[in-house]
RNA sequence: GGGCGCGUAACUCAGUGGUAGAGUGCCACCUUCACACGGUGGAAGUCACAGGUUCAAGUCCUGUCGCGCCCA
């Protein structure tokens, strides 16, 4: 691709973002390398063709490019597919408002051409989220694109009906189901949400037939309105109150009929209101089961538009279950029978969708018979086949599966899967068949008609696994990329795709359809609440991305992706990864600027070719920070096996922002001058080169578009291959790529084990340390001696220590140069530090400022006094524990070895401050 | 009603029994030749509360309170 070698002042990703995902895109990046590597086979969680891209979204999109572009950069055979569902209701409901427009109904334009307006539709209107997914830098393999609605997806749907139909685990039933009578259909119990709403209690009392005393029995309900559908009264067997009741009937008001009193332990209980209960199966399901065993005749009084119907009173019928209910209220009123009203909590049922109330109501349906799909799904889990991250999630998984009920798979709707089963007008029979029948398959005749029902879109959306690899066709890619390897989804929909397409890819083929389900919390609003239209705390993972750029909308996502509570949005944060972006591109500015006559080639060959000579022609700092920048490399990699993104991010952002930026480069700095000693210089350079080389490859997975768009402008090695994308990771060692000190990588630097242990390396980690160390503590003392920063002063340590000297002596220079310091003095055990003199103590080490005439004695005895009293304050507490015979007992001995290092430092400490206030205070 | 998770700095979050951390914000200072989307230094904590286990608890156990999500 094209490169420019030039830095703009400040990153702009909204420059090289789109071109940089074409150019990937446009080269076949996306898609899996041949070859028998091992897959990673990721699908992506099929989003609603009519959908935009949300928070959700966004999380599952980064986290499983992180995780794909990881594997690829790893030489896996990556592989991530994409694809839209089909939505059915969200879908028709959006055209059925665009003919509303034009003043049309989808009755009014007919089946066929109100599915050809669908088509339109979502040619037209669909498939946005997949651009924005593009946006995301998500490296799907877009040639692989399925949709629910498509071929490949609706022979698959076909197979699993017909196959599902001939196990017997297909059927039809007369039943209640959730009807919505918003969208003029049925619903799965998943599609109905439930909230706690306040309602009320009515008691209403209902007369005993040809009873002498007047008797009456009360009941308790919360609906009403259904009593007019009522067939029976029910109380508790055992309930001694009610024994004489048992078998006799009640006149029930309103409607002049008589219904019988039955005894049932299973819907009665017997503390619960008056103990007796009003029976409707036809509007509950509850009294639907209770029916069924007592035989009760089933009226149904709610008909399918939300209206009363015959054969309720006509004087009810035609009234809105609304209307009905005041009626029925008034009318009882008015007989003396409504005896009590209390408050209530109850819980309403609303479609998911619509947002109407469900109204249960008895309907002929097709249902999934889930118990033996439920059963095997369960097994897989229990067995480890499919293992479910965070753990205790797991748990969620087994209840669910356990207490699953059938599914109701039909739909009142015309934008789906149609059925694929034939009514017989001569027979009756119904014929189910992969290829369209022009038969009756029992009587033979020709005068059958399709279903009408189209399925759940869940039907198709349970097969995703199966559909996206080109199940059920011969030579469909199962055998390469199944079972796959990751399903990554919020924890709130596990239910919803993860659990259907558990049971379809085990029960077609035997496998379980992912090897790791790893589910993600959800991401809340600024108010710390789910995020919602109504609420307005809404946040466009779009807009995140005008405004800051996608790498930091990432980079956020992946620090989030561990949390286990609730995602708090926090926009200051993603401005803060922001800046990290800005951070890493103008490091990679100035490395820009100072690698002119690096000879790449010839710096590996020195150094990393031959580490015995090589790496003593790196400096004290370039030695660290190689050493670092791997050990970076393997901790990422581990954290990301873990499944800790956040540590990895925060891991990788630490060693950036900390110990690049703030003092390798610094460090750097003499030795890259024009002027430097050119074999040094180079050294440098191609330690700088390098150190890039590593930590964009190890920030790739996450942050895709910076760190490819600055590899192509800084010098990499010889076939390190034309993008960052595909080139190698660094990665922890594989089975049998070594182990311990003999440990290599496939990155730039392949010698990682002996180079972590090699001694120089080791010493170069302290030697920084303690140079850190001087030059921080010099800083802290110029501030609180209010000298200006920009004053170089000389500055005096001193150790008793002659390995602590050394190691001093080894750095002086170049802590001079960073800390702009006027010199650097050490003085060994027979030395003293001059008198007026700002001091520090650390690490055996006292830093010193003679600040001659500028440094306030009352001052510096003030702030000595303090550290002393701190420093009085902590021994004590040590002396204490130290002197805790059970704590020297029974803590680990290295423990307490610990401890007794920390005693001696801190009194060492304290002496020479204490001796120190004592100098200026004579 | 049941289940799960979470309460750590002003805010958003790490912290896997052994010296309480990061980013943002705040205060002071700095136009140091990569970066003010920056640099240097600093202040800031009853780790929700109450018990318990332990030599040792932010971390493990029990309870209480608060918040969130899922299921009914």
């Amino acid at each position: 691709m094209t490169s420019s070698s030039e830095f703009a002042k400040v990153y702009d990703p909204a420059q090289v973002e789109a071109p940089l995902y074409a150019h990937w895109r446009d080269q076949g990046y996306f898609q899996p390398a041949d070859g028998d590597a091992p897959h990673f086979t990721v699908v992506l969680p099929p989003p609603n063709v009519t959908g935009r891209l949300h928070m959700g979204h966004a999380l599952t999109a980064t986290i499983e490019d992180t995780l794909v572009r990881w594997h690829r950069m790893r030489g896996h055979r990556a592989l991530w597919l994409p694809g839209t569902d089909h939505a059915g209701i969200a879908t028709q409901v959006m055209v059925e408002r665009q003919l509303a427009k034009e003043g049309k109904t989808r009755q009014g334009v007919g089946r066929e051409a109100f599915l050809d307006k669908v088509w339109e539709w979502k040619e037209e209107h669909g498939g946005i989220i997949d651009e924005q997914h593009e946006r995301l830098g998500a490296s799907l393999d877009w040639s692989r694109y399925r949709f629910t609605m498509d071929e490949v997806s609706s022979r698959a749907v076909r197979e699993a009906f017909v196959r599902l139909h001939e196990q017997g685990l297909i059927y039809r039933d007369y039943r209640l189901i959730n009807w919505d009578h918003g969208s003029q259909t049925a619903l799965s119990d998943l599609e109905v949400e439930h909230t706690e709403t306040d309602g009320k209690l009515w008691h209403i009392a209902y007369p005993v037939a040809d009873s002498e005393t007047g008797e009456r029995l009360t009941v308790a309900t919360t609906r009403p309105e259904t009593m007019l559908g009522d067939t029976a009264v029910a109380v508790h067997p055992d309930d001694e109150r009610y024994q004489h009741l048992i078998g006799e009937h009640i006149e029930l008001p309103l409607t002049g009929r008589k219904i019988p009193i039955i005894a049932d332990d299973i819907l009665v209980k017997m503390g619960f209101g008056t103990g007796a209960v009003k029976v409707t199966p036809a509007h509950d399901p509850n009294d639907f089961a209770t029916g069924k065993r007592h035989d009760l005749e089933l009226i149904q009084v709610i008909g399918f538009d939300n209206e009363f119907i015959e054969p309720a009173p006509a004087k009810y019928v035609g009234l809105t279950v609304q209307a009905a209910r005041k009626a029925v209220l008034a009318d009882l009123e008015a007989a003396g029978l409504l005896v009590e009203t209390k408050d209530h909590k109850l819980s309403i049922g609303r479609s998911q969708r619509s947002g109407v109330i469900v109204e249960p109501l008895p309907s002929t349906q097709w249902f999934v018979k889930v118990g033996p799909l439920a059963e095997k799904a369960l097994a897989a889990v229990e067995q480890g086949d499919t293992v479910i991250y965070p753990q205790h999630r797991t748990a969620d998984y087994y209840r669910w599966m356990e207490n699953i009920r059938d599914w109701c798979i039909s739909r009142q709707l015309w934008w789906g899967h149609r059925i694929p089963a034939w009514h017989c007008e001569s027979c009756g029979a119904i014929t189910v068949a992969r290829e369209d029948p022009s038969a009756c398959s029992e009587c033979g005749g020709a005068d059958i008609h399709q279903d009408e029902d189209v399925l759940d879109t869940w039907f198709s959306s349970g097969l995703w696994p199966l559909t996206t690899l080109g199940w059920p066709a011969e030579d469909n890619e199962l055998p390469r990329f199944y079972s796959t390897s990751l399903m990554e989804t919020g924890w709130d929909i596990l239910f919803f795709w993860v659990a259907r397409m558990m049971m379809f890819g085990l029960h077609f083929t035997g496998e379980v359809p992912f090897k790791t389900i790893f589910l993600h919390s959800m991401v809340l609003g600024e108010d710390k609440r789910k995020m919602s239209k109504t609420k307005g705390n809404v946040v466009d993972p779009v807009s995140l991305i005008d405004t800051y750029g996608t790498d930091a909308l990432r980079f956020y996502l992946c620090t989030m992706a561990g949390q286990d509570a609730g995602i708090v949005f926090s926009k200051a944060r993603v401005e803060g990864y922001r800046n990290f972006c800005n951070k890493l591109w103008n490091a990679a500015r100035f490395a820009s600027m100072k690698l002119d006559g690096l000879e790449l080639e010839r710096w590996r060959a020195e150094i990393l070719d031959d580490p015995a000579t090589g790496l003593e022609r790196l400096s004290t700092a370039d030695r660290w920070i190689l050493g670092r920048a791997l050990a970076l490399a393997e901790d990422f990699a581990q954290k990301l096996g873990d499944w800790r993104l956040d540590l990895a991010a925060h891991a990788a952002y630490q060693f950036v922002w900390h110990e690049l930026c703030d003092w390798y480069l610094e460090l750097s700095k003499r030795r890259l001058s024009a002027d430097a000693d050119p074999a040094e210089r180079h050294a440098t350079q191609g330690t700088l080169a390098t150190v890039f080389d590593l930590v964009l490859r190890v920030l790739h997975p996450m942050i895709p578009f910076i760190t490819e768009t600055i590899w192509q402008r800084l010098p990499r090695p010889a076939g390190s291959g034309d993008s960052l994308m595909l080139a190698a990771w660094p990665c922890a060692p594989e089975a049998g790529a070594g182990e311990g000190d003999a440990r290599t990588l496939a990155g730039p630097v392949a010698q990682v084990g002996a180079l972590l242990a090699d001694a120089r390396v080791v010493e170069a980690g302290h030697d920084i340390e303690r140079l850190i160390a001087v030059v921080t503590n010099h800083r802290m003392l110029k501030a609180e001696s209010k000298v200006s920063p920009a004053q170089p002063v000389d500055v005096v340590v001193r150790t008793d220590d002659a390995a602590v000297a050394a190691s001093l002596a080894r750095v002086a220079e170049s802590a001079q140069f960073v800390g702009r310091m006027k010199s650097l003095t050490i003085l060994g055990a027979d030395d003293q530090l001059p008198k007026a003199c700002s001091v520090a103590v650390v690490g055996g080490v006292e830093i010193g400022l003679p600040l001659e005439g500028l440094v306030d004695l009352d001052e510096e005895r003030k702030r000595l006094g303090k550290e002393v009293a701190k420093k009085e304050k902590a021994l004590g507490g040590l002396e204490k524990k130290l002197g805790n015979e059970k704590f020297v007992a029974k803590a680990p001995p290295e423990v307490v070895a610990k401890e007794r290092e920390r005693l001696v430092a801190l009194k060492d400490s304290l002496a020479k401050q204490r001796a120190l206030l004592e100098r200026i205070s004579q």
